[in-house]
DNA sequence: AAGATTTGACCGTA
DNA sequence: TACGGTCAAATCTT
């Protein structure tokens, strides 16, 4: 892996993954604190507060998992307004169980192992339009879901093979009118690549002048105008003559999260 | 030419 | 055995 190629390699992965956890837990409490510290000066859904404090509570509990060297299938859920948040202690440990355990796996699918990662962190959003998380995504699949009218795209972290990023999302029409999109993000980004600082609209619905975006770079919330597109990133969606640009909803909250959680493992 | 996307095949899971 | 996730060769784009 990229980041945790830096890590000595003395140390015990759970020890890595519980310190990924406690960065991450770092961050959201910084996010959280300045929220508290200026609460006027951000208008949002009042669940958000709640979510994180719910997200570092999880966070704690999953560093407390891994430490303990706890089974691996145990997991967490953690409900919030518009989205399922799911952590484990290893999402790949755990997908060797049953048959192949203790098997020896053919060398075709020795190096990448593709059994699904049920138990690996998620995180799923409803958006009214495609949204630049502001990763660079490399389509992998597309395939045809049973008793949906629209195809899933898979997507791969573009640093998969630079720097051993294994985010990934699905992305999947659900709705035609209005259009609605589903995305399910899967394991947290270890990359450092962020084509730019993300930024969140989380006011785009009222009639106000401004918007209000967040800025993860600054550590901190940042009253912005909002201007121009922002889909820079995600050339394959860019493609499909998606939705431009256009209001997102309540979801924006939940794609807080994912941003947050996209972006905590930036160790220098 | 290099990088990105498409798409059929493969394979693990339920 | 059907379904869904991933691979990888072919094709496309820049």
């Amino acid at each position: 892996m990229g980041q945790t190629a830096t890590w000595p390699e003395s140390l015990p992965s759970n020890r890595i993954k519980a310190f990924h956890e406690l960065i991450q837990g770092q961050e959201l409490t910084n996010n959280l604190r300045e929220m508290l510290q200026w609460p006027r000066k951000i208008e949002c859904d009042p669940t958000y507060e709640d979510g994180i404090v719910m997200q570092i509570i999880a966070m704690f509990k999953n560093t407390l998992l891994i430490l303990g060297s706890c089974t691996s299938n145990q997991h967490l859920e953690i409900p919030t307004s518009d989205m399922c948040l799911s952590y484990s202690s290893d999402g790949y440990k755990s997908e060797n169980s049953g048959k192949n355990e203790g098997n020896i796996i053919p060398a075709k699918r020795e190096k990448e192992c593709h059994k699904r990662r049920k138990n690996s962190w998620t995180s799923s959003q409803v958006t009214s339009t495609l949204v630049d998380d502001g990763h660079a995504w490399r389509k992998y699949g597309q395939k045809h879901i049973n008793n949906t009218n629209h195809q899933r795209s898979y997507y791969r972290c573009t640093y998969k093979f630079d720097q051993g990023c294994l985010a990934a999302k699905q992305v999947q029409k659900i709705q035609d009118k209005p259009p609605k999109y589903k995305t399910t993000y899967m394991r947290h980004h270890t990359c450092q690549n962020l084509q730019r600082a993300p930024e969140i609209i989380l006011d785009s619905l009222n009639s106000r002048d401004t918007s209000i975006l967040f800025n993860f770079e600054t550590k901190g919330l940042i009253a912005r105008t909002r201007v121009g597109t922002f889909f820079p990133s995600i050339k394959h969606e860019q493609k499909e003559s998606y939705p431009s640009h256009g209001n997102l909803r309540n979801e924006e909250y939940s794609f807080a999260n994912d941003l947050l959680c996209s972006k905590r493992m930036c160790f220098k």
